[in-house]
DNA sequence: ACATTAACACCAC
DNA sequence: GTGGTGTTAATGT
């Protein structure tokens, strides 16, 4: 009988991750996950220094408010640590972490006990910086598409990067489950559903892609590509 | 020209 | 019924 299958972590070699996904295994391992609606509050400005989360299922939406409206800072999908910020101890201002897809679930460890973890184990310290290096190179990324290209362009984009790093490979074609909505489609790329509505039809007449409410599918992701030259 | 906003109908869950 | 989508008209830059 063998009952021994705990996978301790040793980094023989300190890997540059520039492409990998922030993970962060065995310190989530034995949490429970919480699975919750879309648009449930995972924490708010209240409670934000509380607890670093793991996405493991859905994606989550982090925003904060100005004069009632609501800007999106950041989004976070499975396998990504959020709110490593909480480990340091500036006040991020008033922000706000929401399930953005339903069925989104997280993991979650108080402050406290990822401290303990970290003076156990160096290498989380290494998970936390290239976790929020990994959130500012995004961030980056979205002023950069928002101040060079237009909003038909920025649809493109998004659903390029997206859809080759979510969507799944069947075939010559991709399949995004779940679908996002337009609405937080728009809020990513700055712009209203409305337009990502229109530039998605577009693309959908174009025979590039094709989607309903649950899915979406890259017919032609050559061809998708081909319009950001 | 490009984009946003408001407005409305339609449809799915 | 609520929320998401398709479409158009008015308006702004």
């Amino acid at each position: 009988m063998m009952t021994i299958d705990f996978r301790r972590e040793t980094f023989p070699i300190a890997l540059p991750g520039i492409f990998s996904v922030p993970k962060c295994p065995s310190l989530f391992d034995e949490i429970p996950e919480t699975t919750l609606k879309k648009g449930a509050v995972i924490f708010n400005e209240l409670n934000a220094h509380l607890f670093v989360y793991k996405v493991t299922k859905g994606m989550v939406r982090l925003y904060s408010i100005h004069d009632g409206k609501e800007m999106l800072e950041d989004y976070y999908q499975p396998g990504e640590m959020f709110n490593c910020e909480a480990l340091l101890h500036n006040d991020q201002g008033e922000m706000v972490a929401k399930a953005m897809t339903q069925g989104t679930a997280v993991k979650k460890i108080s402050v406290h006990a990822f401290r303990q973890a970290i003076t156990a184990n160096a290498s989380l310290y290494e998970k936390v910086l290239s976790s929020i290096s990994a959130s500012l190179s995004r961030t980056q990324e979205r002023l950069r598409s928002i101040t060079l290209l237009n909003s038909q362009q920025r649809v493109v984009q998004f659903l390029a990067s997206h859809t080759m790093k979510s969507g799944r490979r069947v075939g010559y074609e991709w399949v995004v489950k779940p679908a996002m909505t337009h609405q937080e489609i728009g809020s990513i790329i700055g712009t209203g559903r409305q337009t990502v509505t229109t530039a998605l039809n577009k693309l959908r007449k174009n025979g590039i892609i094709h989607f309903n409410r649950s899915y979406l599918i890259v017919r032609d992701m050559e061809a998708l590509l081909r319009l950001l030259d």
